[in-house]
DNA sequence: CTCGCGAGTCAAAGCGCTTTGAATCTGCCT
DNA sequence: AGGCAGATTCAAAGCGCTTTGACTCGCGAG
């Protein structure tokens, strides 16, 4: 059923029943009701190439997800989001394309999609420090929004972001303290925007407590659970083991305790971890204590918000790049405690000043 | 950039240019070569839109995930399912389009989605027993295929599915091996048909070993982390608890190691248990011996396998539909063992027959 | 020298929708 | 009765592509 058939089946003019679909005003009540029950009758659906060359208004967004080529992985943090922003647009008429762009692929697959004209705009997804995609971006000309931020970026750009320096700072803040100065960071891969910025943070709480930095105690990788265990795993068993962790992940974090308890230290007693809760829809503890002590922000708003900046991006161009950041939570749970007792105060430093 | 623009940049028709362009042999190499080099020097894209009126080619391949309203889950093996499609699609020309639907929703999205003329076909994700999707799918016409089976349905369709009833007959059947009796499923939501055919196969096992089954010891529900902690719990501080448990997922089966744990039980000593490895990227074991044993099927091969298929089925429609059962294999970890012998042995029951 | 043929190219129609500008139909005022 | 504004409706153009059917051009056969 296309929308010639249906006009000529109720005796009035495309012209017409187009209007009346679409709410046009110069339509009367009547006629409206009589062609919209009419095509939900017949099922009748605008086909959406024949729209989109009509109105050259664009109907999807794609949201482009970097592929590491050797791991081939999804975050899993990516299902949540996308669930948040795929809502907004299907309430606003637009379909989600989503597309995976592997390292090499580089401008080719964003210069595509604009050249496409039916992708009105794109999330850019795990954006990495002084990332060369947003000159790209603004030279094609298509609207996005960064989920993340790019730190050497030369202009404005829209993005959404969680605080994540002073959320890791906070993180740090509260186990130095219960008394720890040993702290581990298990975060992710080294050059992503969003590891820098937690890296600093907790930097800034050390040196703020004046608690020296253990290169040995930060480790930065693709954000899986294996690599929480191993990471855990060789911190642990090296001379000086660290006290706590804060781990950029809950994937990462289950494999750290997983590395925990093989050694016999149990979280919130032996050893204490502060994780990062996505609030993944599931894993999420609808109880009473969480099991971690976490960071949390939730995933799913930022997805609804940044799909929303988006449309907001499109659909009025003119108006200026948007910022939103999000304060984090720091979430008590059942695995942080202050240092256990046990270990043996670390002899003062021979020159330490003052 | 438009085609018009380019012929004419060209000193050709559009004819030509298009036919160059999509490598008909009626265009001399020396042109197909001119009109390319040209195309590629400005970025020359062919109008999606356009293209598919022209046409009347689909260009489109639908994700259809169901969303349970209260919980809004996305699951995390969905993630690892669609990357392993979607590069089969973008390899072929079609862009993958996702969409979510409520409970309620019912027929009406499937039905805008096939009116729209874009979406060759789609994935039918999270079957249940009894079904009633396939009826109305067949009825629109749609091609699709189905990520699992469903059990009432009246005609052949495309289906892909591990063999979950043997799979899980299997991991059964390596617990009674080790001498287990008191066995726990924490399986899928109720009606999930492969949460059906995984409890077939264990009371498959049980009844092949001449042991009880007990009720108490079979949970169902969305498979989170927190559900895996909340069934399992239940069932260890129960009178007669299980001394192994076989979970549908490894997301739960975190949650069940979780409880053991907190309980004092170590896995693969005090307690077995027999994990579903979807093989998760973010989860993989990339080490020697994985610490859960469990029940394996590779999840991306299955998204990949099922967008083939379904490319078949729009290219080729006349061809009957086809199955694809994929075997699971049982991965020896570092989570089972016998029952612990501490645990009193059964009192014969008064009349236990024969 | 003409004709036929294949290779290469072209003009124009058509895909299904929106939108412009004009036409028609009311009812009501003068 | 005539005129006019407002309310409805309409015919036709145009969006950018593919594809049909026709045309042009060389060249070898007759």
């Amino acid at each position: 059923m296309n929308l010639r058939e249906l006009s000529k089946l109720l005796g009035l003019s495309q012209t017409t029943v187009s209007r009346a679909l679409n709410n046009y005003p110069e339509v009367s009540e009547v006629t409206r009701k009589r062609v919209k029950d009419a095509a939900r009758r017949h099922a009748y659906a605008p086909n959406r190439w024949a729209k989109g060359l009509a109105t050259g208004r664009p109907n999807a967004i794609a949201h482009v997800v970097p592929v590491d080529s050797t791991h081939e992985m999804v975050n899993p943090v990516f299902a949540d989001f996308i669930s948040g922003a795929i809502e907004v647009y299907t309430s606003h008429g637009y379909e989600m394309i989503l597309s995976l762009i592997r390292a090499g692929d580089g401008p080719r697959i964003y210069r595509d999609l604009a050249a496409r004209h039916s992708v009105g705009g794109l999330i850019v997804h795990a954006p990495m420090r002084d990332d060369t995609r947003l000159a790209m971006l603004d030279e094609i000309g298509t609207p996005y929004v960064v989920h993340g931020r790019i730190s050497g970026a030369r202009r404005p750009y829209n993005w959404i972001d969680m605080d994540n320096r002073r959320a890791y700072r906070r993180a740090a803040e509260e186990l130095i303290g219960l008394g720890h100065e040993r702290i581990a960071l298990i975060n992710g891969r080294a050059g992503m925007d969003f590891a820098v910025r937690r890296e600093e943070g907790m930097r800034e709480a050390l040196a703020a407590a004046g608690l020296p930095v253990d290169r040995a105690l930060i480790a930065g990788d693709e954000m899986t659970e294996q690599f929480g265990y191993e990471a855990a795993m060789r911190m642990l068993e090296a001379r000086r083991p660290p006290t706590a962790f804060i781990i950029s992940s809950l994937v990462s974090a289950i494999g750290t305790r997983r590395a925990c308890e093989a050694l016999g230290l149990k979280p919130g007693r032996d050893i204490s971890i502060i994780s990062h809760d996505d609030d993944l829809s599931y894993f999420r503890h609808d109880g009473a204590q969480p099991y971690f002590t976490s960071v949390r922000s939730p995933i799913r708003e930022h997805g609804t918000q940044a799909a929303l900046m988006l449309l907001r991006a499109i659909e009025t161009p003119q108006e200026a790049p948007l910022q939103t950041l999000i304060e984090a939570e720091l979430i008590p749970g059942r695995s942080t405690a202050p240092p256990p007792k046990s270990s043996p105060p670390e002899p003062p430093a021979p020159n330490l000043a003052s």
